[in-house]
RNA sequence: GCCCGGAUGGUGGAAUGGUAGACACGAAGGUCUCAAAAACCUUUGCCGCAAGGCGUGCGAGUUCGAGUCUCGCUCCGGGCACCA
């Protein structure tokens, strides 16, 4: 096929093949029986604006499992939507004035037309929206159905309490304690909120980790410890002069071993016992109001000054009522967990210690390492609880044990003699999905005066948001909205009011792969489809939703199995994992005035040299680190216009070939061109090859043939090897490994013609599900009328994929001192034989005989001497 | 603070406990060209003319053999329950 020069041009190319698949229908997802199917799914995205190169890299990786499936005879389901509930809408309609709705669907048109600019191998007629009223109806009365079935409660819990708006704020409108708008100092504030009894299922979702096999290892554990099941002992404190209905003071402790060590008790601040004792001691309510001028989150709790205030109460230790200890309330208490009072140990706790340290209190030493009476001073002795240490002050079980063992023991001891109970806690708390705001799923409650919390009727959903709503006072608009607000209590008919709390967006995201497999139901989901499409074969998405959303999402799907909404199969959705790294990039920036400005690359132009200036005004600029692509610091490169400029399977390509897939990849124009080069030589290639006539069915079997082959069947078992186990750079490098080979094997003989004729479809079969226009063009071009999509996955000759000689290094003492060739076959004896006749090795042994050689056949040779 | 990861040439990375650096980017030299671009060829971990030596964040250890396993650190990143 000589002739033509010219280029690839992927501007015309790409949108050409798009409209082929889509008059095809060539990724319609249908129940075919007579297949196996496979449903892979990218986590959907929140409609920003525009899509970022995480998109891109995301979808990329799940496209490429997609059409491999396909090709491999899979009926793929692989769809499309949109997480479209969520704070930064209302963020919009705040600055701009723009409704939620308005501004989230123009998003949503946006980022399609540019998913669809990526050729994508997507469902569209499946795209659903959360924002969608068909879609939250469902979720609705899911809510309901799992009120039915006892998956819901009610209680109170802490949110961030911004005093000047009025408002709640969310963690990430807490800017250094302060309410990002109002400036104001945030406090915790008690609010009744709406849960799902997750907590009742840490057990059971714990357990089901162990079945997660084709999870990362990293996530289950993260997972795990996030569940935190422990052991431990329930006990209270006798309270010495106590305040009434505050005769006991209930604690838990996972280290009843160290009890001997106690030296003070503490409660959190937001304990009864410090609310009531608030009134009588002085100043305490002042330091618990302190303490509540905090957020919320963990992180600012662990990273806080440890403070505590003595209420002056004191506690009879379990083991002798003479001996009593101080009562503390400390601000690193959390009333969430446990029972919201512990007792500290200094000497094994770190966080213990720094308090006592500060305050002045004792400490005592329980345990010491075996071969050390050492005492704890600056450093808290805390070994690993499967390690045997000797315990120098203990009340129960043998001298030296470990702190497992000591556990066991101390609960067998104080249960027999009434001092508590052995119990098993989840540090999982419920999950809490109340959120005051407009842009959600409404919560499908009224609350009538006399009939208390009465659910809406199933007739009567969907409860749908109102359109006339301002924004133009912070609070939710829907506290504010009298109409939708106020309505008729179902039961009696009297004056009552709606819940105006909508759902957290994990809800919306926590069940939408189930939508997906039947998205215009009038019903969450249907059977037939359910049963055929779950579980999702292969979930893909970034590490940071490691916990959460994957933990609410299998909590989810349980739930939604015990209101039959899914078969018993589907109680662990997603059969595998797979976390994908972040993409990142230099940052650049220039001073002005003692300010750092930051530079989009788009404005700056790097020189050969390194140095980097702006295009504008030629001034020099300073490249920073390379962090994930942000707003804020302008490292972003806009996936559009590389699209435009390059084409979808450049930006494909490129953001396969250089890192693996979980780890972050730095997007580099240098990077960008190198994929446009790659592509642009293979089609050169192609079109200046002589190639056998597509109807030849010639083998090769010239040597140079015959090498050819070797190169294009070894290269198809690894690329389906590579996909098959993520690991898509390595795919990359053996195309590119191929495509060098092919442009060397240049013969003119018949049989070299068939044989490139061979390596040209198999390396355009092979591109496919990475770069499927440019595989397609290459497709047709070789002179075939079906197009690719409907081409089935290349298999190789297990015979032509073996090398029958392999090279094997000869260590002498562990360094490399030879190389031999043998048979792949060849045994031991033979191969230690031709080591030892090796003159490098005889060199380098000197005349002495070896004392041990170790054969690893097919691998490598040390002689030890 | 707590939980989980990661670290290999100038750069991204490859390597079932078995030849460290595949493949790519960059760089240097060359061919072609009036010239440039593109393309193609060669070289490219470090030290050394070579023989050889040194090298996978740091420090120990296990092993015939460690990037890989174990222990102790350092730095960087993700999560911490209302960002999605």
């Amino acid at each position: 096929m000589s002739g033509s020069m010219s280029r690839y041009n992927a501007r015309a190319v790409e949108p050409k093949w798009q409209r082929i698949w889509e008059q095809r229908g060539a990724f319609r997802a249908r129940r075919d029986p007579a297949r196996p199917k496979y449903y892979v799914l990218e986590m959907f995205p929140y409609p920003s604006g525009r899509i970022h190169m995480g998109h891109v890299r995301n979808y990329t990786m799940g496209d490429v499992v997609a059409r491999y499936k396909s090709a491999r005879g899979f009926s793929v389901l692989h769809p499309m939507g949109w997480d479209a509930f969520g704070m930064p809408a209302e963020n919009a309609a705040m600055e701009r004035g723009v409704h939620p709705g308005t501004w989230t669907r123009a998003n949503i048109d946006t980022m399609r037309a540019q998913l669809k600019s990526m050729g994508l191998s997507l469902d569209w007629e499946r795209e659903f929206a959360t924002c969608d009223p068909e879609y939250y109806a469902q979720q609705q009365a899911m809510f309901l159905d799992m009120m039915e079935a006892g998956l819901v409660t009610r209680k109170s819990s802490m949110v961030n309490w911004d005093p000047v708006d009025g408002t709640v704020l969310a963690n990430e409108q807490v800017i250094d304690g302060r309410g990002w708008r109002s400036g104001a100092p945030v406090e915790r504030r008690e609010l009744t909120q709406w849960f799902f009894r997750i907590s009742d299922m840490a057990g059971e979702l714990l357990d089901a980790l162990e079945g997660l096999t084709n999870w990362p290892e990293k996530v289950r554990l993260m997972q795990r410890n996030w569940i935190g099941k422990s052991r431990g002992l329930q006990f209270a404190f006798d309270v010495v002069a106590a305040p009434a209905g505050f005769e006991r003071l209930e604690v838990y402790t996972t280290r009843p071993d160290t009890l001997m060590g106690a030296s003070f008790a503490a409660i959190s601040p937001d304990h009864p016992l410090a609310r009531a004792l608030g009134s009588t001691v002085p100043g305490l309510a002042d330091f618990c109001d302190e303490c509540r001028r905090m957020g919320t989150s963990e992180e600012e709790l662990g990273t806080a000054e440890k403070r505590g205030f003595d209420t002056g109460l004191r506690v009879r230790h379990p083991f002798d009522p003479g001996w009593t200890l101080p009562v503390w309330v400390a601000n690193f208490i959390l009333m969430e967990y446990g029972t919201g009072a512990i007792f500290g140990c200094p000497a094994h706790d770190q966080r213990d210690l720094d308090f006592v340290r500060k305050y002045g209190l004792p400490v005592i030493d329980v345990y010491t390492p075996l071969d050390s009476d050492a005492r704890v001073a600056d450093l808290a002795y805390v070994p690993p609880k499967t390690e045997k240490v000797r315990y120098i002050n203990r009340f129960a079980g043998p001298e030296v044990m470990t702190g497992d063992e000591a556990v066991d023991a101390a609960i067998a001891h104080c249960e027999g003699l009434g001092i508590g109970q052995g119990v098993t806690r989840f540090r999982l708390r419920d999950w809490g999905i109340s959120r005051q705001r407009y842009w959600g799923c409404p919560i499908p409650v009224i609350h009538c005066p006399s009939c208390g919390v009465v659910p809406v009727p199933k007739a009567d959903l969907p409860v749908t948001l109102p359109e006339d709503v301002e924004f133009d006072r912070p609070g939710n608009p829907l506290d504010r909205h009298p109409t939708w607000r106020d309505v008729a209590c179902p039961e009696c008919g009297a004056p009552a009011r709606r819940e105006t709390d909508t759902m957290d967006t994990f809800v919306d995201s926590s069940w939408y792969y189930a939508r997906f497999t039947a998205p215009r139901a009038d019903t969450p989901t249907v059977a037939t489809e359910a049963d055929y499409w779950m579980n999702v074969d292969q979930y893909i998405g970034g590490i940071e939703h490691a916990i959460l959303h994957l933990l609410y999402s299998r909590f989810f799907a349980r739930a939604m199995h015990r209101t039959g909404h899914l078969p018993a199969k589907a109680i662990e959705p997603f059969e595998a994992l797979f976390t994908q790294g972040m993409v990142v990039h230099e940052c650049y920036s220039t001073e002005n005035g003692g300010r750092r400005v930051w530079h989009a690359p788009a404005e700056v132009e790097k020189a050969a040299d390194g140095t980097a200036r702006l295009r504008a005004t030629g001034e020099t600029v300073e490249i920073g680190a390379v962090t994930k692509m942000s707003k804020s610091k302008k490292n972003v490169v806009d996936p559009e216009d590389i699209i435009e400029t390059y084409g979808a399977d450049v930006a494909r390509w490129f953001m396969l070939s250089d890192s693996p897939p979980e780890r972050d990849v730095e997007w580099t124009e240098a990077g960008v061109e190198g994929a446009w080069r790659f592509l642009q030589r293979l089609w050169r290639m192609l079109h200046e090859a002589e190639l056998a006539a597509p109807d030849s069915s010639m083998n090769g079997t010239g040597e140079a043939a015959v090498a050819l082959r070797k190169a294009v069947h070894k290269a198809i078992a690894g690329v389906t090897a590579d996909i098959e186990g993520f690991a898509f750079n390595k795919a990359v490098a053996r195309i590119h490994d191929l495509a060098n080979t092919m442009q060397r094997a240049t013969g003119g003989e018949p049989d070299m013609a068939a044989a490139r004729r061979e390596a040209f479809e198999a390396i355009a079969r092979l591109m496919a599900p990475m770069t499927p226009h440019f595989a397609e063009e290459m497709w047709e071009a070789l002179g075939h009328a079906t197009p690719l999509v409907a081409t089935a996955w290349p298999e190789f000759d297990p015979a032509l994929a073996r090398d029958d000689v392999v090279l094997m290094p000869v260590q002498v003492n562990g360094r490399r001192r030879a190389e031999i060739e043998v048979a792949r076959d060849a045994g031991s004896g033979t191969v230690e034989a031709m080591a030892l006749a090796h003159p490098d090795v005889a060199r380098h042994l000197g005349g002495q005989p070896p004392r041990k050689v170790i054969v690893v056949p097919g691998r490598i040779v040390n002689v030890v001497v």
